[in-house]
DNA sequence: ATGGCCACCGAGGGTGGA
């Protein structure tokens, strides 16, 4: 099975990019970020064209979360980790017995702001819903943007200082690895980690990323895992003529 | 080179992203 994990930054901005990436790489299971379009702005039909279904949690102008499937999904819960009912951010279903969650965590503004705060109360909320989910779920994987870097080897320009860096962002991702998840990148020499770069000068290009798109999987599942990939070539203006103007994320994948 | 912000809403700049 292929799961992938994209923060598209506006679902029909780039789907000209998510279709050739269905036709070219043909995940089984992707999770998307950022759609920021309406549940009737949803381009399920155009999913379809390509032999999948979705499944989709909307809000308009910002977040909302989507489960892109070659395989009938079962259980699905829509926005479980919820701070409020116009912020959704989460969305989770099972896939051939694998449990798929999809979070996009709070960005965080800035170390101390109240989007900071906000981004470690809705950590401490999804702490405890993975806690419940990995007791109901051996096969369990939990993807998505979290806007927070693992390590110091994780960005180009670490600072503890820095929002997604932090001490308090990382340790909040920490209290949810314990509960019994391993990272799906296994830090291997000689490539480049990142998969957000920058839209501004020309950070791409430079490398000067972040490693905050995570793909964790459960015991039972990472014992499985084959190979990791970060598609940073959808990043190139030459991949997708059709829409040139890309994501400032790239595409993960871990094939089990 | 793989290039130097982008997308949202709404009607123009303000806001959010990370």
């Amino acid at each position: 099975m292929k799961i992938a994990t994209w923060n598209v930054n506006s679902v029909n901005v780039r789907l000209p990019n998510v279709l050739k990436y269905l036709k070219d790489y043909k995940p089984d299971v992707l999770c998307l970020q950022e759609l920021k379009c309406t549940e009737d702005k949803y381009p399920t039909a155009s999913f379809e064209g390509e032999g999948y279904s979705s499944i989709q949690a909307c809000q308009k102008t910002y977040n909302g979360v989507s489960i892109i499937s070659n395989i009938k999904p079962k259980d699905i819960e829509l926005n479980p980790v919820n701070m409020s009912p116009d912020e959704v951010r989460s969305i989770s279903a099972t896939y051939d017995k694998v449990r798929v969650i999809n979070f996009y965590v709070v960005n965080g503004q800035s170390i101390g702001s109240e989007k900071y705060e906000h981004k470690l109360k809705w950590l401490d909320k999804a702490r405890i819903y993975i806690d419940q989910q990995l007791k109901l779920h051996k096969n369990l994987i939990l993807v998505g943007d979290f806007n927070i870097v693992p390590n110091e080897s994780d960005a180009h320009n670490f600072s503890a200082e820095d929002i997604l860096c932090s001490d308090k962002e990382r340790m909040a991702l920490n209290s949810l690895v314990d509960l019994g998840l391993n990272d799906c990148f296994r830090g291997e020499e000689g490539f480049s980690p990142y998969t957000w770069w920058d839209y501004r000068a020309g950070a791409f290009h430079r490398d000067v990323g972040y490693r905050i798109d995570l793909l964790l999987a459960s015991n039972g599942l990472f014992k499985k895992v084959k190979s990791y990939s970060v598609h940073r070539e959808t990043r190139h203006k030459s991949w997708c003529p059709d829409q040139p103007k890309t994501s400032d994320h790239a595409p993960v994948m871990v094939t089990f």
